[in-house]
DNA sequence: GATTGAGTCATACGTTCGTTTCATTCAAAC
DNA sequence: GTTTGAATGAAACGAACGTATGACTCAATC
């Protein structure tokens, strides 16, 4: 296979790095070495050690949006209000999908995205753009037909719980992996495992006020 | 009020410190210039900026841990099968009894207990002593004898799940205040519906293999 | 063959970092 | 009054950081 462009290779290694040691953890200079390109090229390709980490969480968060937004429009396709076990699976899938507990690159996307999701360096987070907020206030709409008579507050609480439930969950699985785990089975059990909790948690009644 | 001495100073302003910038986000000199303190202060009682972590980190997850165990024990004297929905609240209960939403050092806390779970910095991580695993062990065993027919693998991912809930729920709570929210009525609530989340999500049959 | 411009390179700048050193303070012990 | 030792203070250390600069390479264009 052909060598890919410094760009590619910078990009891949920051992706790495970041997600290992987190935003502030990783230096340019350790990114550009791993990336066999010259300290410069950062500056030259990306403007900044901040661009370059917004540049790295877009193509991870991408390609999850897409899958989650598709998702939700089959689902719409199908009936106007898809009940909530299937809203779930179209959420909660392609963060499965698109970090497979199976190979490498997996292992390193669901620690990035914890990363971009927690990381108390603010130019670590300072990289949303409108796709993402649409894609989850189209979801947040959907739940709330699924679930009359749950206030708009407890709805914004269960869907984080969501989010933190499955990467969470994807976190620990790499840092201290158990005998089995990493196998695609252990990765299509976690898969279920977690729609069936998600699911339970997000169609219980409104909390008693 | 007698202003406390230097030592404890210093372990406050680490705390504020490292909650809200992380661990590398954090340097020596701003720690003592926020005490009061002098630069070599750090050196001269904790030895090193990673010491002086861990001695922050012990003082906020002590308390929590001895919550969670009296609260164990009170459940256990009084039947030796208690039912899920108490198991989750004493368990999760002191998350958010150690972190209240409406006082500033709760949101601190809160801040800082997610930077001790996940900040991507070798030496915010590997701290936690026999004490944290020995507790979470005796609530495994509990939710087993609660939950027959749960696969351990089942039992350990739902554990996981309450971590991740009250972790990036409080996470959040601070990172993207809304209006309302930080007030002793919103802290409250967020703990009523983690404690319906949870006991929903905990309580649901096995996934079918 | 001269020109151009994107890309790469070695290098240096100014800052900030954690840590160390050594002098000084000052209340308690003798 | 002298000695002692914990505590603090001012200053400096070397290392690593993000970024900027200017020269060099080299294929594409004219």
């Amino acid at each position: 296979m052909a060598t890919p462009d410094t760009r590619t290779q910078i990009l891949d290694a920051a992706e790495h790095l970041f997600a290992e040691h987190g935003y502030r953890g990783t230096s340019v200079r350790a990114i550009t070495k791993l990336a066999g390109a010259n300290l410069a090229a950062v500056g030259y390709h990306f403007g900044s050690k901040a661009e370059l980490m917004a540049a790295v969480a877009r193509r991870v968060i991408e390609p999850i949006n897409a899958a989650q937004c598709a998702g939700l429009d089959t689902l719409l396709a199908r009936t106007p209000d898809p009940p909530v076990s299937e809203l779930v699976e179209a959420f909660a899938g392609p963060l499965f999908d698109e970090m497979p507990a199976d190979d490498e690159g997996g292992a390193r996307t669901s620690r990035l995205i914890v990363t971009i999701l927690s990381d108390p360096a603010e130019e670590a987070r300072n990289w949303t753009g409108p796709a993402e907020d649409s894609v989850r206030e189209r979801y947040l709409a959907a739940f709330a037909r699924a679930l009359p008579g749950l206030s708009p507050q407890e709805l914004r609480f269960r869907m984080r719980g969501i989010l933190a439930v499955t990467a969470v969950d994807r976190l620990e699985v790499h840092q201290q992996p158990s005998p089995g785990c990493g196998s695609p089975a252990a990765g299509e059990a976690a898969r279920r495992w977690a729609i069936t909790f998600l699911t339970a948690a997000m169609s219980t009644p409104p909390t008693r006020t």
